[in-house]
DNA sequence: AAGTGGTCTAGACCACTTC
DNA sequence: AAGTGGTCTAGACCACTTT
């Protein structure tokens, strides 16, 4: 099971990138060379070039060549939701309810709209480790709350009415004093606690649904990671 | 300058993947199929169903074809660095001392070993935003502190001696108490404050420099998103 | 056996950059 | 004019899945 032809140029040429051999600003030599020097064809050689490319190792210049990228360590990746699941969610409530200002503001709802509010606390080790609350604009015959909660994940609570990979989530961290409820149910005192803040946004741009969350020191920290692929 | 006909293809299936008109488990059309409905050639199709695939929306299966995949809401990619910009940086203190018990843990020191420590204070509109800290293992006839200080991001801080694209960061957030020295300089008292940790590590895994960053409310809420491409 | 994706070839023409 | 990447063709053989 040898590796194929394009994976082994595309290896040798990150090799050379990442030890130095090729600095930031550098061309790479060009797709006819290697194409000669490995004895295969353009096309072979593009494939590997398009590897580093995606991995943001490279860039194409008509007319110029492929050149050597500065490192972006500012975009990371965030891991979440994979630690999550070590705990057991305990529903607290379900309710229609109006709905408090900010949340209102940030589903830009019209008055006396309601919604359907959802608090659950997450228990690690018999501990509270975080309080999550979401709120959907409610609207009569639509799927029930009973039905949708079957769906622990928030944007997949929308199944039924958007094709959930069209939806986007925008996701906002800061620290915050949490409310008395939340403070109480995760008996945390005065501390402030590690908030983030949901917004699911429809194809359209449409804000469909918000959640808050609070995330005490037995929850642990978010992760994220940036750089060259761990494998690579 | 109509769009090249790769991009056509991977256009109008991706609009009906989004729309729905390809449910989560289906599989797309063919290569030979499409193909002949696009009077072009499988390599021509093929690029488009790559670039379907980057989007994470499609994944391959060799006999079967190509399946439309359930959406990754748990991946986001965090923005971090860009705001930074808005504002600046006022140098505190540059000292090579033996390092705190945490600090020497997080960079796995030897006994005796020094770091040099680096304390900045971001103000944004006369207002301190984030205090930061950086620690590197000193040794000696490397790059001085000086010269280190002329680059301001973190991982270029280590050019002279790694070549930066190959070096990694992982970072953790967290909400928590800064230390006294912090929330002086600060002007934030009790508060705990987010906490963004960031560990550099050489190719090889070595932990080769540690930050800490404590930022209050004035700096705003880290920012993360997930979901299709906003221009798509 | 037939169909699918995975890899690869040996050309072609175009737009762009450099000399 | 020569070299570069960008797009595209019309084939080929392979490994894998389904019938």
């Amino acid at each position: 099971m040898s590796q194929a032809l394009y994976q082994r140029i595309a290896g040798s040429l990150r090799a050379r990138i990442l030890s130095g051999g090729h600095p930031v600003g550098d061309v790479l030599p060009s797709e006819n060379e290697l194409a000669d020097a490995y004895r295969t064809s353009r096309v072979t050689v593009r494939k590997a070039f398009q590897i580093l490319e995606s991995e943001g190792l490279i860039k194409p210049r008509q007319g110029k060549g492929y050149i050597v990228q500065p490192p972006r360590h500012s975009t990371f990746t965030l891991i979440f939701g994979a630690e999550a699941e070590q705990g057991a969610y305990r529903d607290l409530e379900v309710s229609i309810v109006p709905p408090e200002l900010p949340v209102s503001r940030m589903l830009a709802l019209g008055d006396g709209q309601l919604v359907i509010s959802i608090r659950r606390v997450l228990e690690r080790g018999g501990v509270p480790a975080a309080f999550d609350e979401k709120f959907i604009p409610y609207e009569r015959g639509k799927p029930t709350v009973e039905q949708e909660l079957e769906h622990a994940e928030f944007p997949e609570l929308f199944a039924g009415r958007f094709a959930t990979v069209s939806l986007r989530t925008e996701m906002s961290i800061r620290a915050s004093s949490p409310p008395d409820y939340v403070s109480r149910a995760l008996d945390t005192g005065e501390a402030q606690l590690l908030t983030v803040e949901r917004l699911i946004l429809s194809p359209e741009g449409q804000r469909i649904g918000f959640s808050r969350e609070w995330l005490t020191g037995a929850f642990g920290p978010l992760r994220a990671v940036s750089g060259p692929p761990t494998g690579g």
